[in-house]
RNA sequence: GCUCGUAUAGUGUAGUGGCCCAUCAUAAAGGACUCUCAUUCCUUUGACCCGGGUUCAAAUCCCGGUACGAGCACCA
């Protein structure tokens, strides 16, 4: 056609016949920053993070922080912390843990969670809704052991108590609560259907029963008090309703989890919140950590503790160098993808260096110090700057009254060099001469420092096994422990003490 | 085995039928600036898992394959 008539009067036809097709269709904005979230409403959106507090986070924690609480700002909602601690046996929880992830998610987020929720302090209401299960009949109390169960899972057939009727279940109940049963002899499941398609489905547990005599809950107020314990889709689920969250967001690895819930939710009447998940994330310099691992090598004197640089805990990272905004930035690039990822460190290191480096004071420290005695004249002191960006901040000044400066072993052996800040030098026999002291050349340079300016001081390098103390020459300084500086030539380093740095990364 | 999910440069990520010979970041290489191997800036390198189908048009939709991951705990 368009050729017959010409561009021209095809347009004219169109114009005339069908003017939204000539509409300039607006150039689609790249997206930044996180997926949308669907179904959200401003000031309505309310968000959790349910750790177990079986030691404190980890760097995978911090997604689920930095995701759900970014969402919770973006839409002016509340982001609900939640300790899911119903488990006494298997991976009990750490007393300490109570206090320091409160505290780590704040330092992580930059706001305190809008809520705490502590799964052991709602018993009653979970029981409240398993009774109601029962006496609703969508529930039933089962006597059959786990092996049993899984045959009549495998093989999609009814177990024989799922024909209990409600008083039978509610007297069988009352026998879990009243201490009849012991563990492994009962318990309540949801009634799903025995042929879903999804065997992870089929009639699920929602509560069973801890030995709490022997394996109490740590908290104290909490103890032995209870012997039924709700599972955690069922407390989840029951939790997420009372709760009021709309959406939630998780690790796919808990995508059956939803529909579990799901069912359940259906079985209450009630609507199930908008979820979204992300895949597995793997960092390249580090194996599989888990909770409970860590927590054994800490007993076993492995590692100093939770905080020790070599572990990925959000208090090692800290304590390391890495800052918030460096993994808030992290977490919001991978953003929530399902896929199943490899990162190399390094990302996180570049996010940190752009956080640190501005305030970041420079600072020198000598390897493998080697002394080198100053022929020539030369001034009675030296100043360079703070930092090299913000002339404003002051200088490091450098006394030389000694005639004797500390470089490295490494630099030692260059026979022209030029001191950082200071001047040309020939290397002559382990003594430096010294030249012009405007730059003439373009001889490596070098950071230095003389004997009276520095201190002994030690760089401590977390490795994957161990942790590596170099000794050599630190400049003096007062900064405060934690400062972060930039060590000059090799990276960036935390102030541990007057004498000591942590390496963060290069 | 059953069930569910995911596949875009080295690594991450954007992209929901025409704006895409595919975005951004990071990495690597080169360069500018700089009295740090830092910061900042510039340039270059480099990808739609495979095979069919639907369509005028497919990274995008459908089917099949393959690979990887997860769940099928009286753990969370």
């Amino acid at each position: 056609m368009a050729s017959d008539l010409g561009i021209d009067s095809l347009t004219t036809l169109l114009e005339n016949e069908a003017p939204h097709l000539l509409e300039k269709r607006e150039k689609k904005e790249r997206r930044e920053g996180l997926p949308l979230l669907k179904k959200a409403v401003k000031g309505k959106v309310v968000l959790r993070f349910a750790p177990n507090p079986n030691g404190p986070l980890s760097f995978g924690h911090a997604r689920g922080i930095v995701i759900n609480g970014s969402y919770a700002k973006e839409w002016d909602g509340e982001l609900i912390l939640r300790f899911d601690d119903t488990d006494t046996v298997v991976k009990p929880p750490l007393p300490s843990a109570y206090e320091q992830i409160p505290e780590e998610a704040e330092w992580l987020l930059g706001f305190k969670p809008h809520r705490i929720v502590i799964a052991s302090d709602r018993i009653p209401h979970y029981y409240e809704h398993a009774e109601q299960m029962l006496s609703r009949d969508f529930g039933y109390v089962c006597q059959c052991s786990g092996e049993e169960f899984k045959e009549f899972r495998i093989s999609k057939t009814n177990c024989p108590c799922r024909s209990n009727d409600v008083d039978k279940n509610l007297q069988l109940w009352g026998q879990m609560l009243d201490g009849t049963f012991v563990p492994g002899d009962a318990v309540v499941r949801v009634k799903t259907s025995m042929d879903l398609k999804n065997p992870a489905l089929r009639d699920w547990p929602a509560l069973r029963i801890q030995n709490t005599a022997e394996h109490p809950h740590p908290r104290k107020e909490i103890g032995s008090l209870y012997r039924v314990w709700p599972l955690l889709d069922f407390q989840s689920a029951v939790e997420d309703h009372l709760q009021g969250v709309t959406h939630i967001i998780r690790g796919k690895d808990l995508m059956d989890s939803t529909r579990k819930q799901t069912l359940l939710y259906e079985h209450f009447g009630w609507s199930y919140p908008e979820t979204m998940y992300w895949g597995r994330v793997k960092v390249h310099e580090w194996g599989g950590f888990s909770t409970s691992q860590m927590r054994r090598d800490i007993e076993d004197g492995k590692f100093s503790g939770w905080d020790d640089p070599r572990l990925p805990t959000l208090s090692a990272l800290r304590n390391r160098g890495i800052t918030n905004q460096a993994l808030r930035s992290f977490w919001e690039e991978l953003g929530v993808t399902q896929k199943d990822i490899s990162v190399p460190l390094s990302t996180l290191y570049s996010h940190n260096t752009k956080s640190i480096d501005d305030d970041a004071p420079r600072i020198s420290f000598v390897r493998n110090p080697h002394q080198m005695k100053l022929i020539g004249t030369h001034q009675d002191s030296i100043s360079v700057e703070v930092h090299p960006n913000h002339p404003e901040r002051g200088k490091r000044n450098f006394s030389l009254l000694t005639s004797s400066v500390w470089i490295e072993k490494e630099d030692s052996k260059i026979p022209e060099l030029r001191l950082k800040g200071f001047c040309d030098v020939k290397n002559v026999d382990g003594s430096a001469h010294i030249g012009s002291e405007e730059r003439s050349d373009r001889r490596p340079i070098v950071h230095w420092l003389s004997n009276e300016s520095s201190i002994d001081g030690v760089l401590l390098v977390p490795n994957a096994e161990t942790i590596e103390s170099l000794h050599g020459k630190l400049e003096s300084h007062q900064y405060p422990i934690g400062t972060m500086v930039q060590i000059e030539r090799i990276g960036y380093a935390r102030v541990v003490d007057s004498s000591t740095l942590m390496f963060t990364h290069s």
